[in-house]
DNA sequence: AAGGAAAATAAAAACGTTTTTATTTTGACA
DNA sequence: TGTCAAAATAAAAACGTTTTTATTTTCCTT
């Protein structure tokens, strides 16, 4: 009777013990064979992975987990933050996750997600990944000027990928945007139109790329041998809302800016949603140039010219990274930094107008 | 000389065993105290959890998962459309890995997120969780009519819950939004302002809200006693490619719509897009209402009237259901279906035109 | 054909838990 | 004060691996 209460029991998981009664041979000859050690003969390796395919045998990742101390994970922090409701946000990170997972694919790591409300709560997350060993890696963004989370992973000689660089020191594996050069392109090309005040919508300083920016953004004024427009600089949060109180924040001064630099797209939307709402026309009152990182910036009305680099393939490259930092590879040679490409929408000369 | 080479050595973190030592006890005992056992005596518990806290014991997780055959990870699909290169899309998904995130905080749960890029890929991804106990239970979106990956979980009595709802069974648990409802409520409210000719921008209908969005278009019409403008239904990716393109094709047909009920953020923006590009006016040519779950339509110019529902609430709301499912509650008992609330940011009757 | 090194395989221990079973201690009752 | 059940604790086994150490087999050399 009981008997038809449950379902034909499944069988239970083939393990390396099921191998050895299979085959004949010890476990311990079963594990190595597995792990194509040399020591065990080809004809049984061979052997041993026939029977493998057959009973369909699956490595139990708790058990190697145990033994090897490994957890077989590859961590990544997600950023998002509280401060507005549930403002449009973080939104570039599912690139970065379908990028990262991309790279683990057809490995033995798994992808887990962390998710971080600021600085403190990343740091204290890294702490924990490394303490609990909750990972053998970690993939993370939003690099401060000078980022705890360096020091700590560094000193204990856990392996990770930054996107984003500290300003002071560089040896360790990271993925970034040239984002001072693309500051200086942006500029640039608004001073090569003729603009001469231009406003720089960026994030905040402590952020290492925030100074990057400035950086270029001053390198162009610099190069072009005029004053920079530093009066124009905002700093805040990459909310949308950020970029619309921004605008109508420097529409007010004594002497507006007659174009745009902003940082990512929800911003650049908050800028757009700002200028409409005080009549300002992109093209003919202002210009805007952007960075774009969701191939987004198309669409906006009027399309608008940005700097534009799709944040898969560094989420891709920082999974390729870290793969290879937890195989012990010298991180000196896990580096790279992409230019994004310009997309030319706009002449950004306000048409003509200011030459 | 060597002893230089390297620092201090790091002291191994404190096992059962350690505490074994410390306080006399047998493992057993130990284990059996952390766990708030009945079996072991009041006072050995305090003094076992006194020598935890001082030692700063933590439960090693690969020892606990090995032995209760448990992962301790919460996984969730994460959909992310390889069709067209690197557009926008998905993004609300930082927010719903966020609301999980906040649920499992404080749990011995992680997140392990993974990425799926069709539906056969998210029906692997989920045979493989199951089969190889990659996690205690699942989340996943983008339910299909007839899901095959809710099948195969009731099948196998996985935890799980879905975000969505299939169309025939509903034993199980679920978070949705009233699709039906929101679909008929936007219709309605265009057809109150004046409008026949209404298009339905929706996804695919292989999707189970696609279809509930159809019925509540389908209804409001009904009630109304206005023949539906069926021919005005366009179906595709929830792409921002989609939505401008739609826009561009709907208002070349004979009678073109002078209304727009759009799905979710990324594809309203290619509506906006289309629109701007045809020299056509919301508020003045056509009204627009979409559905928002980022918060982002406010700053859309001008802004448009839209069903808002926080979806980091549905997020939590998804975790929390599903650490109660993995604890073995009825799934009867977890289900609710949010309803968004409607932000009325134009009057939607073209200015009073229509009337 | 004996000896011995090299190759192949087996046995045993270990990783850190939980759980089942066994043993000791306590305390109530006669 | 001895008996016995109940309470408390200890011992041992198990989860599925990998790794170290031990044993057996092969085969070359003389």
């Amino acid at each position: 009777m009981a008997a038809h209460m449950h379902k034909t029991r499944r069988a239970p998981a083939p393990t390396i013990k099921t191998l050895a009664e299979i085959t004949g041979y010890s476990i311990a000859t079963i594990s190595k064979a597995l792990r194509e050690s040399p020591v065990v003969a080809p004809v049984t390796r061979d052997l041993i992975f026939k029977a493998a395919r057959e009973v369909g045998y699956q490595a139990n990742a708790r058990g190697m987990a145990l033994r090897t101390g490994k957890s077989f994970q590859a961590a990544v922090l997600m950023p998002v933050t509280a401060a507005r409701d549930y403002e449009w946000d973080g939104v570039e990170y599912t690139q970065i996750l379908s990028g990262v997972s991309q790279a683990l694919d057809g490995t033995d790591y798994r992808m887990s997600v962390h998710v971080i409300r600021d600085a403190v709560d990343g740091a204290e997350a890294a702490s924990r990944i490394v303490d609990q060993g909750l990972a053998d890696g970690l993939i993370f963004s939003g690099i401060l000027a000078d980022d705890p989370r360096i020091d700590l992973l560094v000193d204990h000689h856990f392996p990770f990928v930054s996107m984003g660089r500290c300003r002071k020191d560089l040896d360790y594996a990271h993925v970034d945007i040239d984002n001072e050069w693309a500051a200086h392109a942006a500029t640039a090309r608004l001073l090569a139109g003729g603009h001469r005040r231009i406003a720089l919508v960026n994030p905040e300083r402590r952020f290492s790329y925030a100074m990057d920016r400035l950086d270029g953004f001053a390198r162009a004024f610099r190069e072009a041998g005029i004053a920079a427009s530093a009066d124009l600089i905002v700093e805040g949060d990459l909310s949308t809302h950020f970029g619309r109180q921004s605008v109508i924040d420097l529409l007010q001064v004594a002497e507006p800016p007659t174009a745009f630099v902003c940082i990512n797209e929800s911003t650049t939307l908050g800028v757009l949603s700002g200028l409409g709402s005080l009549g300002r026309q992109v093209g003919v009152d202002v210009d805007v140039i952007a960075y774009d990182d969701i191939n987004v910036s198309a669409y906006f009305t009027p399309p608008i010219t940005t700097f534009y680099q799709p944040i898969e393939v560094l989420g891709r490259t920082l999974g390729q990274f870290l793969l290879k930092r937890m195989e012990g590879e010298d991180p000196k040679a896990l580096r790279q930094v992409f230019r994004p490409t310009l997309i030319e929408r706009q002449p950004d000369n306000l048409g003509g107008r200011l030459a």
